[in-house]
DNA sequence: TATGTTTACTTCACCGATGAAATATCCGCT
DNA sequence: AGCGGATATTTCATCGGTGAAGTAAACATA
């Protein structure tokens, strides 16, 4: 597999070539764009790469998180599809998958029958507090080497970009 | 669509609640995982939004940028799967489906029988000098209030965290 | 030069995700 | 009460991506 680091420094090269013939590019943010979508896919091969033996894929996977996180445990497809940015078509197969399991139920709803309501089982529960903690040396090693300043930067550094993120895609695609 | 600050408000909400049920998990990182890994699919996005009109997705445009990059215009479908992360199968995919619009052309080695050369074509070359500055205020947008020194953080951080992921996926899938 | 191993790419079968259309229910208005 | 439009979910067709097996050529070595 090819190691994230080398991809990098051939990006960096990339870049360079590229804003020589186009001097009008903003390189830097480029850069950044394509940094950033590369350490994405590295922690998202990560993250495949730990739910693999549960079976898991990411989005089933943080769907029964959002579930296990709610105070009552439950909610409705379309509340999980705001919250884990999924279509409403791929929700309706990530909660079959995980019904088939008897992780979570799917019932009607009293108030409003176009509703499903979907509750995280007690199996659900018990399988999510077994999986965790086996992660969490991973996701410390991760950022081994980050001190407490580091962390703090990233964490507002990415919030801010997410806010500039909202504002585009507000004016364009809304 | 739902926004992205809204989603990791409620991130947030439910990391802090699945951290009192779980107070081993490390939180601040996991934290900064998943934040990661929002962006990284908002930048997906705003990037599909600006290449839909031109009927490229997001492999094809990269396969075609380093080709764009590189002093000669050509590589090897192997070489290309290395610098894109991208599957043998599917570079053979990207290959037809850029070999088709006429912005690639395949060819044989002479060298190695075994070796297909792919060349990116003037119309390949003009297509991304056209389609490229377009983007650019929208690139210039997602980084309009960052100062110097952030954009300077951000990079430094986010190649370090590279770092770190290399050298987790070396020790376990290698 | 014959043989087994490795490398490069493609084909095939399948999985996960998406858009468009179908279905069922609810809500506002007359 | 009944009609029209909005909302919630599912179904269907299709696309992009992946693993496993297939094919062809190169290399190593005996």
């Amino acid at each position: 597999m090819a190691k994230l680091t080398t991809c990098i420094d051939l990006m960096d090269e990339g870049i360079d070539r590229v804003s020589q013939i186009i001097p009008t590019m903003p390189a830097a943010e480029a850069r950044l764009c394509r940094l950033l979508l590369m350490v994405g896919e590295g922690i998202d091969q990560e993250l495949a790469f730990k739910l693999k033996p549960h079976k898991l894929n990411h989005s089933e996977f943080l769907t029964l998180m959002i579930l296990y996180s709610r105070p009552d445990g439950s909610s409705t497809p379309g509340e999980l599809c705001e919250f884990a940015t999924q279509g409403a078509t791929n929700m309706t197969r990530i909660a079959n998958a995980l019904a088939r399991r008897g992780l979570i139920t799917r019932g009607a709803s009293a108030a409003d029958r176009r509703r499903v309501v979907i509750r995280i089982t007690a199996a659900g529960r018990r399988f999510v507090k077994e999986m965790l903690p086996p992660m969490f040396p991973r996701i410390d090693t991760m950022f081994d080497n980050f001190s407490a300043t580091d962390k703090r930067h990233l964490d507002r550094l990415l919030r801010k970009l997410a806010g500039n993120l909202d504002r585009l895609s507000e004016h364009s695609h809304p």
